[in-house]
DNA sequence: ACTGGCAGTTGCCCCCGGCGAGTGCCAGCA
DNA sequence: TGCTGGCACTCGCCGGGGGCAACTGCCAGT
């Protein structure tokens, strides 16, 4: 049947224009694969995949090169898994066992990822929605002002400092401490938020509005997941690399890149487990119209946290698919223990 | 003095070709600059110019180029200060003072650099020497392993974890609590980390080897200065915009800034205070060779924090060291009011 | 000490022709 | 109907060459 070759045809042209960077014409393609038939059948097969916007040739004289949407039905149905190799595997999982620390932990995935892939990594924060409080700290400091401390069960610190209406006493804020400490320690922060609303009530009226300022700032403490807005980003020296044609594309990408909005847009936006592709357009972002993401999340928790990276459209997929799922079952893993 | 007119010959050499990003020849200085003398004048000084060394010719039939050693005396000997003015003044002010963080003073600084100058901005986290300690906390966590945590006057918080041989219990870590902190509460950090040596001995032998481990670490998390270590960059978009010429260094330079250790080095060096500028090879670093670093410690802090700003030596010196500088004062003042 | 002029060098730009890669189409064959 | 071989055609790329223009260096003159 005529229809499967035409996408083995597409496939070629994929692997061939990821493996050379070059336009690919129909003998450069025969030479390099074993499709059974002739120059002619191909151009003919290249000609169709053209009207039905497969693949493109950039001027009249030259080789085919895929479309978004060629590279969109390639990773959807033409792409083949190719596993990490043994020695790719033990990289990983030896250089990300040596971290120290949630944050290290997230070094360390950036720079393993941009190492396997040359591409561009970005690895969001871990989410704190599974994590438990261990701990509730009060600091009086000077001015009526009050830093609020959490500590999560997976080590992390979140903090926020608050200004009140007046100092407190040593006692009442000895008091609130207790309470609050008894409240939320082992609950999930969602669910010690919750507590938190109903410990208020154990006060003197007097004392009622210093004290909701304080639990509501712990509150908006514990839920803001400020965590889960950072980003690290890696391997952007690898942008110069991605050839000389990409000169023009460089600035928006290094732009994109320093706006965290839209990473965390692009990374929010991977919502189903597994890994992600997203082409050019496909990001929604005009600045990496020439860029793909393939992103994961990563680790247990539902409205949880990716990482992925960010490389011309003309990259290895399947090799990056299964480095950024592999990165992300370790992060997972490791990130679990806690 | 025909001394001096080299000299100005050199500064307008300098301004021309920092402005035009060509070479500049006689004749189009002498059409931007009222020198009054011939063209062929000109030529003379220029040729004694490059025979020492302050500029050069690409190639014969091109105008000249300031050499390395052509920008340091522009820098030391012949640049006019250049003010910012008023409104960039009142931009850095009114977007500095709305920071509700000392990270978010860091954010905003690069941002804010970076905007001014359309370079690389780059800024160190505050040192925390002059901090005083607020607040120890020591956390169980489970399987012997604890959380130290300190609270600095600056509202920063350093964490910790560290690995037991056993589970101390609830009393000794209570008692610990109390003892260190009252060790350490109000003292710098240096300081704190003394007393913490002698408070070791006011324990049982029996408990040394725990109280050792722990106080080792807390002394560690005291001294260790991890937020000096932090640097912040943005503006790395401004790369492309250097100019076509530059697409052979950009790499090297994005290679330079994901190494933390090469920025700090750079920063690090700024030791006296006030603006300091480094000029290609000056920078002591391969990549950056074609780049020239602007920076200044701020706040009072002695061994303190830096920032400054990365672009190529073709660049406005004047302005970006106002820039620098004023940036720098803003945030050591803001920083200082903590 | 400075100027005007002149010869000399050299990179840049544009044009052009040849080359080669690759295509599309068509007639012929299984 | 689907595949193949062949052929004419289209373009982009590359290298060479000539003209141009920008500068310089030098020298004689004021």
């Amino acid at each position: 049947m005529a229809d499967d070759r035409r996408l083995d045809v597409l496939r070629a042209i994929v692997e061939d224009y990821v493996a050379t960077h070059e336009p690919v014409g129909s003998r450069s393609l025969l030479d390099r694969h074993q499709l059974g038939v002739s120059p002619a059948t191909i151009r003919n097969d290249m000609a169709i995949l053209e009207e039905e916007g497969y693949i493109s040739q950039p001027h009249t004289s030259a080789g085919r090169i895929p479309t978004e949407k060629g590279y969109r039905i390639f990773v959807d149905r033409l792409a083949t898994v190719k596993p990490l190799s043994a020695a790719e595997r033990r990289a990983i999982e030896t250089f990300l066992s040596g971290a120290v620390d949630v944050d290290d932990v997230v070094q360390r995935s950036v720079r393993v990822l941009a190492q396997l892939t040359n591409q561009i990594a970005i690895v969001q924060y871990p989410s704190l929605s599974l994590a438990t409080v261990r701990h509730v700290e009060l600091v009086p400091l000077d001015n009526a002002r009050m830093l609020v401390v959490v500590i999560t069960s997976s080590g992390r610190v979140e903090q926020r400092i608050i200004e009140l209406e007046s100092t407190p006493d040593e006692a009442l804020v000895g008091q609130l401490r207790t309470r609050l400490t008894g409240a939320t320690v082992g609950q999930r922060l969602g669910e010690a938020s919750v507590r938190l609303a109903e410990a208020i009530d154990g006060f003197a009226p007097r004392h009622r509005p210093i004290v909701t300022s304080i639990v509501s700032a712990l509150s908006h403490t514990l839920t803001s997941e400020r965590s889960t807005e950072r980003i690290a980003v890696g391997g952007t020296a690898n942008l110069a690399r991605f050839g000389h044609d990409f000169d023009q594309a460089i600035q928006p990408v290094l732009e994109a890149l320093e706006e965290q909005v839209v990473l965390l847009k692009l990374l929010g936006e991977a919502a189903a487990p597994g890994p992600q592709v997203r082409i050019g357009s496909e990001t929604g972002t005009e600045g990496l119209a020439s860029m793909a993401l393939v992103s994961s999340t990563y680790g247990a928790s539902e409205g949880g946290s990716a990482l992925g990276t960010l490389g011309p459209t003309r990259m290895d997929y399947p090799g990056t698919i299964a480095a950024v799922a592999a990165v992300a079952r370790y992060v997972g893993r490791l990130l679990n223990e806690d």
